[in-house]
DNA sequence: AGTTCTGCTGCAAACGTTTGCAGTGAGGAG
DNA sequence: CTCCTCACTGCAAACGTTTGCAGCAGAACT
């Protein structure tokens, strides 16, 4: 029923691939023919179908966008980038969810490879070795994981997470907890690492929970045993989780940042509404996005080169964090040693 | 490079035909061939190309999503259930996001039409004219606004509006404002329609300002003029613009609900956690996700079957909202007949 | 004048599938 | 034994493009 380049052909009285050259190469036709048949497609209201061109061309002028969680405030602000950084190039984007599961992504990529000229991978969850594999199926650039031998762009969170726990140790708290992420993710390994180093160079003496799963209500979840523990402040994988542990702090009766001093990750619109409003560690979604849909973009026809874009993040001090508690007043050292092994056991676990 | 049905043929020893029977019509093909075909398009990690598929068919197997804007909270849970119900009847889904505007609400849908099966237009601002056109060239359905003669999918959030104005006469609000959404919108149109009706009967009366954008700035930016009103309750478009209004509140240096009472709409997850909890009428945008994405599908070969899907809201009561004003102590009424014309003008403006 | 070049256009093959039609052989009915 | 049916498979056309090649006219050289 729609009009195909045979009726436009057949309305202009030339051939069809001059119609064709009309569209995808301009300067090999006579300007006079190619306003002809412009007018003419124009009238008949012919747009070109993409999947006949992507059968013959190989390129779809698509791309494909998996994400973990949609509804992660993370990730709209990416995904909104990304979209408009390739419809300016007449690319449409494919998004899709795993819902945090490995499995689903894997399938997520199969699934989608045929149908895209390429595939970003934000916050993967499979294993290194997996990506690697599927990138030999569909160009793949990776957003939130450093992977060498592949296009990557992450947040430089490691930085992020040093100044967090210098903001932390400066205010005075010595025994600060950090609330990891998902067990998949290469960010919290980041963090983890990062937080630890900076830990121990401000003085301070780190304890892990995790790994949570990265929602408002993984971190709720942890808000007992943290407050258990006597950190007297924390560091949270996200946003999300540290919005979720203050909650659940409140809900435990204690009061933050008096008692307990938290930090997120993110900036998330959210983390200004809420009350504390959240001292967190901003990091640039969307031009993650943008850089993202460049490179995968940019690559083109030679596959090999593989660019990797480290994106600044940076400490936003807002009021969920506050000096750290008088020395001589101190959580009962019994409870602090009983806490150790559970960071231990939690760190093994992962 | 990738393999092709050709290649399964040749490894099977069979045709091409049947190899593609093995796919698309299993129930043609001997089980014994079946299964050797299956073994051998396996092992060469073939996937039938989509493309191909699409060009003989006509049926793409991916649909497009159309959102105003994806960074609004109240469409990623739409999106994350549509992408879900999609993906289960093997689809896939195109994201775009209109930011708000008309024009490129219309681009999109002319550029996704060729390569998808249907397109889910979500709170189009676009001109119902204009939208019964474009169903012509492809198959609609349209969420969040009513129109007659195509697939529909709303929230019958006029009732919620109902509930909530009900509440707030209940409450002894008697000078309400609604903060409108933006433009193009049917659901604000709806809203300030219900509401209308329900201050009537409750004996209060209704100041509308607006339209605005319905983000957070925008509820921030209409904060002053609604004190200025002398308004003891506000409903706001969504819960966005109730967050954005209730700060812009603060900011003047009102108390929610001791001074103002605040009701959103949508129930987003973020209204929970901000303070005080908002007081809003929740909308099942996970459920309209997956009824238009079915509506869609179903529809099938049939095209004029225009089926209409109307989702129950519910008014969820939290700490945004109080008793109104002491009769004996309630604003200058100078004040209030200064505030009226202003609310007449915003409504001739739309 | 002959030759080459240039700018434009037509021809036809190809891309990877699906699908109506025809062909095959085996088994059952008469 | 013959004929019909049935289950399966092969054949080839089609879907709407792109693109290498060839053709053709006229312009610009020699």
């Amino acid at each position: 029923m729609p009009a195909t380049i045979r009726d436009v052909a057949r309305e202009s009285g030339v051939h069809i691939s001059t119609v064709s050259r009309t569209f995808s190469a301009p300067h090999l036709v006579n300007p006079d023919t190619r306003t002809r048949v412009l007018a003419c497609a124009e009238q008949l209201g012919y747009r070109p179908n993409r999947a006949a061109r992507a059968l013959i061309t190989g390129r779809t002028f698509n791309v494909g966008l998996i994400v973990a969680d949609i509804a992660n405030p993370f990730f709209p602000p990416l995904i909104k980038a990304a979209e408009s950084q390739a419809r300016q190039r007449d690319y449409h984007i494919f998004v899709a969810d795993s819902n945090e599961d490995a499995a689903v992504e894997e399938d997520l990529v199969r699934a989608l490879a045929k149908q895209v000229d390429g595939i970003l991978l934000c916050s993967p969850r499979m294993s290194n070795s997996l990506i690697e594999l599927l990138s030999r199926d569909v160009p793949l650039v990776v957003v939130n994981r450093q992977i060498t031998g592949l296009p990557t762009v992450v947040m430089d969170v490691a930085q992020g997470a040093g100044l967090a726990i210098d903001h932390l140790s400066g205010l005075g708290h010595r025994r600060i907890g950090l609330v990891a992420g998902p067990r998949g993710s290469w960010t919290s390994k980041e963090i983890r690492r990062s937080a630890a180093l900076a830990a121990r160079a401000g003085g301070a003496e780190l304890t892990v929970f995790g790994p949570n799963p990265p929602t408002e209500h993984g971190g709720a979840a942890v808000a007992e045993q943290v407050l258990r523990s006597g950190v007297s402040a924390v560091l949270a994988y996200n946003d999300l989780m540290a919005i979720g542990l203050i909650e659940g702090l409140h809900a435990q009766g204690a009061r933050v940042p008096a008692d307990i001093s938290v930090v997120g990750i993110d900036d998330i619109a959210l983390s200004r509404l809420i009350h504390p409003k959240l001292t967190t560690v901003a990091t640039p979604a969307a031009a993650a996005g943008r850089a993202a849909v460049d490179m995968l973009l940019a690559h083109g026809d030679d596959r090999r080169t593989t660019a990797h874009a480290s994106l600044q993040t940076e400490l936003v001090i807002r009021d969920s964090t506050g000096p750290g508690p008088d020395p001589h007043s101190h959580a009962d050292p019994g409870n602090a040693a009983a806490a150790a092994p559970e960071a231990v056991a939690s760190y093994a676990k992962e």
